[in-house]
DNA sequence: GCGTCCAGGTCTACC
DNA sequence: GGTAGACCTGGACGC
């Protein structure tokens, strides 16, 4: 640990196996952020944010290296053995360092859609950065909205309500705390993010994680049975929300990703595509089984190359 | 310019 | 246990 700038910086570095490719890990082609809208890829370099639970935000700056990832972590106050072990903890679940590439390419022998997703995304590992109370202020502005709005959504909560975190030259700014959720008023967000009534469910998430709800970390070491079980008891999160907020594998189909995976499973535009849904899982459950996140994070971020050999619905 | 429709779910009431 | 209807808002579309 040393100062530098007036902050505490913990350095630190992460194995991770081949096939392991550092820029599509952290920045998605599709645009997802890792961990928040306003994070920096630069070559190798990436510049962005966490909250821990014990120690507030703190800048991240992870550089790609032989075999892994080197870090640094920039924070006000120090961190302590148990900061140390959850900032490792969340990077290397960020990093998808457990995520098993080797088993879902082997599918490639008898699967030309995985053959193909191999060779576009060669690399690209699964995880994210971000913790459940992020997770879920997502899944929540994706529901019943156009992508636009959804972002429109996101980015007001952050620039009205987030924190901002400087760092090793740089300005990241990030989601808000749950802590000053839950003590805003429902009205108030609603007409300051244009919500509507997603503002109620934001609210109550956020009340549930200052009342101890189980953190990211916490999720992964329950199954997966008990993690969905929690998550869809908080409020505004169903089915699908909890599959996006899970850190365990899941199949969540929206009524878009359910349109493109009929698509790709079935040759044709779902008239329905809400009512598909349970064909699509059993269908992705028999072809791909326990790699089936694999083929959804790769199918989504892979679309502008998919469509030249699918027929694709273009997202609104 | 104005009215209508509907979107990357979830909850609730009702049967 | 299954299902219809309501929910905010703003952009797209037709006229």
């Amino acid at each position: 640990m040393e100062r530098r700038a007036g902050m505490n910086v913990y350095s630190f570095e992460i194995d991770v196996d081949d096939p392991f490719d550092f820029g599509l890990t952290v920045k998605k082609p599709a645009g997802w952020h890792w961990s928040t809208p306003f994070e920096v890829l630069d070559d190798r370099v990436f510049w962005t944010a966490l909250r821990l639970s014990g120690c507030g935000l703190i800048g991240l700056r992870l550089t790609a290296s032989e075999g892994g990832v080197k870090g640094e972590a920039f924070s006000r106050r120090k961190l302590d053995d148990k900061g140390q072990e959850e900032l490792i903890g969340r990077v290397r679940l960020g990093l998808g360092v457990e995520d098993y590439l080797e088993g879902f390419y082997a599918l490639a022998d008898q699967d030309p859609l995985i053959r193909r997703l191999k060779d576009d995304l060669f690399g690209m590992r699964l995880g994210f950065l971000s913790d459940v109370f992020e997770r879920a202020l997502l899944t929540i502005c994706l529901q019943m909205a156009p992508m636009k709005r959804s972002n429109q959504m996101m980015k007001c909560l952050i620039q009205c309500y987030g924190e901002e975190v400087r760092f090793d030259g740089r300005k990241v700014q990030h989601w808000p705390a749950a802590k000053l959720i839950s003590g805003t008023g429902v009205e108030e967000m609603r007409k300051r993010c244009n919500l509507g009534y997603r503002a109620e469910p934001i609210r109550r998430v956020a009340a549930a994680i200052v009342g101890g709800f189980p953190s990211v970390l916490e999720l992964r070491r329950m199954s997966a049975e008990e993690a969905a079980k929690a998550l869809k008891g908080l409020y505004g999160v169903g089915i699908y929300s909890a599959q996006i907020i899970s850190p365990h594998y899941g199949f969540p189909l929206d009524v878009w990703s359910a349109r493109i995976f009929y698509e790709i499973l079935f040759g044709e535009t779902p008239a329905e595509p809400r009512k598909a849904i349970g064909k699509i899982e059993a269908e992705a459950e028999r072809r791909w089984g326990r790699y089936r996140w694999h083929v959804f994070v790769y199918v989504l971020n892979d679309l502008s190359n998919l469509s030249k050999h699918y027929r694709i619905t273009k997202p609104v």
